[in-house]
DNA sequence: CGCGGTGTTGAAGGCATTCAATTGTTGTGG
DNA sequence: CCACAACAATTGAATGCCTTCAACACCGCG
């Protein structure tokens, strides 16, 4: 829970961005050749630990960047400890708060994480200098308001077995989505959970004991087969689908 | 539930702006006199009855507009009837999508409503030629964010008694808020809910009953006092405060 | 006065939690 | 390479909170 970058390297991004991974997908992407030299100036990449604290705002760790590599959980918690994830940044997905202000969630590392880390001051001037980057900003923003209504449906009305099935269903499509154009669409999808039981509690807000039930009974029903205590295999999509929204 | 405009009442608009009860805390406010006016153009004032939808982006009832009076319930629903209201609005409040995109949202009017509404598609454009407007519709999504993620807070992790206890908190500071200088800042908080035991059953992610009980309970232990089934007064805030996360 | 809608109260049951013990996994040092 | 510690995950039993089902009270209104 150190809030120091002691751990951080430091990488050349200058030249990164034409091999960028999320190049086509990430804010960036709205931006000419010569505003993505201006962005790629105020630019550097740090990589995280599992564990360490990316964003908070509150202790003044404020952080502008794209999420490369790795899984980011945002919680935020209650005065005796009750923890709840607010939400999950995937590469690609933005990280901070673009404008100021304060929001008491926290960023912290689920694997390891590479971010393309912006200069926040500077990010902000050309926020306000190129619309087309404060649209895709804005986007962003409407995007996630639609993805935590989403999960308020989750946490305030269903039970545990369709937040479970709910949950294994976004990590199949989100692995799904990733196939390449040469993949058999057909067979079975395969994906590994990027967090633990507890975490994944936190997210749907339940126990740990109850996550775990839960995945034991879909995979002695059948509806889900595990290959190691992370790695998942859905060998029908459609009936997760169906466990996932009533049944 | 009926989809038509049948019921709405269309007023001037563009005198009203500057008499306007909303005006210096609507997106509107960043907008300069001749800017103010090139929106009063394309603004008519809507009246909704309790009950009627406002917002409907799946049945292509796309609104776009700022509350001026009433409160206005945004749901998403499960398959089989389970509703979650997502989030509440308030006059000064946007409601609609400033761009484009289905997000399976309703709005519902829980007391009668107005609505300063703009026609969607010129509005879009006024977006696009005033960066102060995309900014203040920007700063918005962000603190939707903001406040959807602490409710995710309380659906997750807090229980019925904590749940009702921030509810009330919420209008209690609401109301509070709205006090004029002159007013007695030590006077206990009076407000009225604004709707009914199920609007905040499925606001909160519980039954009505329970938040009966709930409310009940609070009565007898003096928490709070009721004056009819509507009107409630808070002696303490310091106490709700406290009954509202954790004890 | 009766009716429909809204809210309250009671009793019983179920689902998730809590508490507790065991098993499995991972990494580290001997 | 194995033993061991530390942690993560599973499983069991009991409790409790909220729900469910049901009946009744309240209230505005024709």
């Amino acid at each position: 829970m150190a809030l120091d970058y002691s751990q951080e390297r430091i990488e050349h991004p200058l030249r990164v961005c034409a091999s960028c991974a999320v190049r086509n997908r990430a804010v960036c992407t709205t931006l000419e050749t010569g505003e993505l030299a201006e962005l790629a100036s105020i630019t550097r990449h740090v990589v995280f630990n599992p564990g360490q604290i990316i964003v908070a705002e509150a202790e003044n760790k404020e952080i502008v960047g794209t999420i490369i590599r790795g899984v980011v959980k945002l919680t935020k918690a209650l005065a005796d400890g009750r923890e709840q994830i607010v939400g999950l940044l995937f590469p690609s997905d933005f990280i901070g708060r673009a404008r100021e202000g304060q929001s008491q969630v926290f960023g912290e590392a689920v694997t390891e994480v590479e971010v393309c880390m912006f200069n926040a001051s500077r990010f902000r001037h050309l926020i306000d200098k190129y619309p087309s980057l404060k649209g895709a900003l804005y986007d962003r923003a409407l995007n996630e308001v639609d993805a935590a209504r989403e999960w308020m449906v989750l946490l305030g009305r269903k039970n545990a077995e369709e937040k479970i099935a709910t949950f294994l269903l976004m990590l199949a499509k989100r692995s799904q989505a990733q196939r390449g154009a040469g993949d058999d669409d057909e067979a079975p999808i395969a994906f590994s959970l990027p967090m633990s039981r507890a975490d994944i509690a936190d997210y749907l807000g339940l126990t740990i004991e109850t996550v775990s039930r839960q995945i034991t009974k879909f995979k002695t029903s059948g509806a889900i087969r595990m290959l190691s205590g992370r790695d998942i295999l859905v060998p029908d999509l459609e009936r997760l689908e169906y466990l996932a929204s009533g049944e």
